[in-house]
DNA sequence: GCGGATCAC
DNA sequence: TATGGTGATCCGC
């Protein structure tokens, strides 16, 4: 008898109900479309781990707790009254922001393809939904949910395949139109985004509010999708009220600082941005449900402030954030990445196979970007859905498919942990170089770059308060002496949760290939080939990892559908541009 | 610098 | 039967 879902902890049944659960206020009858989701999960290997994990923040809370029960101070109340008049006083109402969002983007461009969809519960994707239309929410499905299980929430649910060429066209169209309003928003993916329209609300005098029906109703003339969008001071606050009057509506907050902290006051802090569903749990753990709750709480947080950040919270509550806008720059990218999930393979060689895929993959993505990196990490999750991800420094600049698979790259990181048996792989590249000059000079490729930030662009806008210099200084490693150099390779690190980790050396551990320390027993191991790895295995303790089993598997499962959109999102919608 | 975790889209 | 991919950031070590 299969036990039911009536043993969940109700924090294990929330989470299992998926992270957007909370986003869109639902009906009361959730909690029986939670209970419908847990019981179709029960028993899966992905329940599995979401219940391990919730048990250990269950755990951590406990810890929490136990911390705030033995807080002996008061905390220094005037202190925290000085620190919310310094942030009041910096309180800026003079930019109008607005963050505007497509409705349920995929689906209503589905419905332009397909008009016989209008006014049916569908949802787009495969094996997980990334859309799904207004009839089928009714249902409780939601984006993020895995298909079988939005099946049994909604029996007649259709399911459509991703346009993506569409979505990207009229993604496009609509962040065009944006610009007239803007020329410097900043697309937030592919369905959003945000913008000062504080000079062309001067410019064409007219308010706020008629400037953004006026876009949303450009916008649904020539794309006929709808919009909704928020108008506050920043765009923290904008970002919420956009979502105020949802589908097809608009939401201005006053610009009034008691207006906006009575605002505050009410809203669940899980509204904020940045605050998930982990967050949201250890915040209610010591009584904080909405913002106003921080300022009742002031004192607690005070004394926790390692563990929660007072003043950021403090921000949330006054709401106060940034009130700038710019368009992504092409230099903020800090890693490009590739990874694919596949029906969980134990064999070595397969397993191999899907690593030169990814590799293939992001070789690709990089020619085509113009990127290289210095550090390679590897990921990989196990049949469990535990995820491990092991990483590699070197001191050349890689980018092509055989540095990345090689023995010294990926294979390297991959090799000591199998045996194992794995659903996903991929790797990601960091510490990157731009082979684009950013400029409009030729393709050639600048191998010889002066080391200093010569940047040539300068940002220039008719400021906002605070506008963070961000100067990415490059590591110092001269790319003119690492063209063609040899591999040399830094040693690659296991740290399992147990081995503790020493180097007490300074500077890049720049080794040669001679002799790897192991990181474990710390003695010298030659690296002739797989000795390294050999003296690994049997030094290591892995039973956190072996745990997976070898198991049958078949069907060999297609990739994923998502890529090509998602890579498009945030900064890469072809939006770099550089004022002259 | 590495690895785990969280978050957004 | 069955639960995605890309990228950023923060923390602890």
């Amino acid at each position: 008898m299969e036990p039911t879902s009536s043993q969940d902890a109700p924090s294990l049944v929330k989470r299992l109900a998926g992270p957007s659960t909370g986003k869109a206020g639902l009906a009361q009858d959730q909690s029986d479309i939670n209970r419908v989701i847990a019981d179709a999960s029960k028993g899966s290997k992905f329940y599995e781990n979401e219940k391990k994990k919730d048990k250990e923040l269950t755990k951590k809370i406990d810890h929490i707790l136990l911390l705030r029960d033995k807080l002996t101070s008061e905390g220094d109340m005037q202190k925290i009254e000085a620190g919310l008049l310094k942030l009041e006083a910096q309180r800026d109402l003079s930019q109008t922001i607005v963050h505007f969002d497509l409705d349920s983007f995929f689906a209503s461009v589905e419905v332009l393809s397909d008009p016989t969809l209008a006014g049916k519960p569908f949802a787009v994707g495969h094996s997980v939904i990334s859309t799904a239309s207004y009839e089928a929410r009714k249902y409780g499905v939601r984006s993020g949910m895995a298909t079988f299980i939005a099946k049994k929430l909604c029996p007649q649910l259709l399911m459509v395949d991703h346009g993506f060429s569409n979505y990207s066209e009229m993604s496009d169209k609509v962040m065009a139109i944006c610009e007239r309003y803007d020329p410097e928003m900043r697309p937030g993916g592919c369905d959003e985004g945000y913008l000062n329209i504080t000079a062309y609300c001067a410019e064409h005098n007219i308010s706020a509010d008629a400037c953004v029906e006026h876009l949303r109703s450009t916008v649904y003339a020539e794309t006929k999708l709808t919009v909704s969008a928020g108008i506050a001071p920043n765009v923290m606050l904008a970002k919420i009220c956009s979502d105020r009057n949802k589908p097809n509506g608009q939401f201005q907050l006053p610009f009034d600082s008691e207006a906006i902290v009575s605002f505050m006051r009410d809203l669940p802090i899980r509204r904020i941005p940045g605050i998930g569903r982990v967050s949201e749990r250890l915040l209610e753990s010591i009584g904080i449900k909405t913002c106003g709750d921080i300022y009742t709480h002031r004192a607690t947080l005070s004394l926790m402030d390692k563990q929660f950040g007072l003043m950021h919270l403090l921000r949330v509550h006054l709401g106060i954030a940034s009130n700038s806008v710019q368009p992504p720059q092409r230099e903020e990218r800090k890693s490009i990445g590739a990874e694919r999930t596949f029906a969980p393979l134990g064999d070595k060689q397969k397993i191999l196979q899907k690593l030169e895929e990814v590799c293939a993959e992001l070789e690709s993505d990089m020619e085509q970007t113009q990127w290289m990196g210095r550090t390679v990490t590897l990921k990989y999750k196990l049949n469990s859905f535990e995820v491990f991800t092991r990483a590699k420094s070197c001191n050349r600049w890689i980018s092509k498919k055989e540095d990345l698979f090689a023995f010294q790259i990926g294979q390297e990181l991959l090799l000591p942990e199998l045996p194992l048996t794995i659903r996903l792989i991929g790797l990601r590249v960091t510490k990157l170089k731009d082979l684009r000059t950013s400029d409009t000079s030729t393709g050639i490729k600048r191998f010889f770059e002066p080391a200093g930030p010569s940047s040539p662009h300068k940002r220039r806008r008719v400021s906002p308060s605070h506008t963070e210099e961000s100067d990415s200084d490059e590591p110092e490693v001269s790319s003119l002496d690492d063209v063609g150099a040899p591999a040399s390779v830094s040693e690659s690190k296991r740290s399992k949760p147990t081995s503790s980790r020493k180097h007490t050396k300074e500077r890049q551990p720049s080794v040669e290939c001679e002799t790897h320390t192991c990181p474990v027993c710390e003695k010298k191991v030659s690296t002739e080939n797989d000795s390294f790895n050999a003296h690994l295995d049997s030094c290591l303790s892995r039973e956190a990892i072996r745990q997976a089993q070898a198991q049958a598997s078949a069907s060999p499962k297609q990739g994923n559908i998502w890529e090509r959109w998602t890579k498009m999102a945030p900064g890469s919608s072809k939006k770099s541009r550089t004022s002259k």
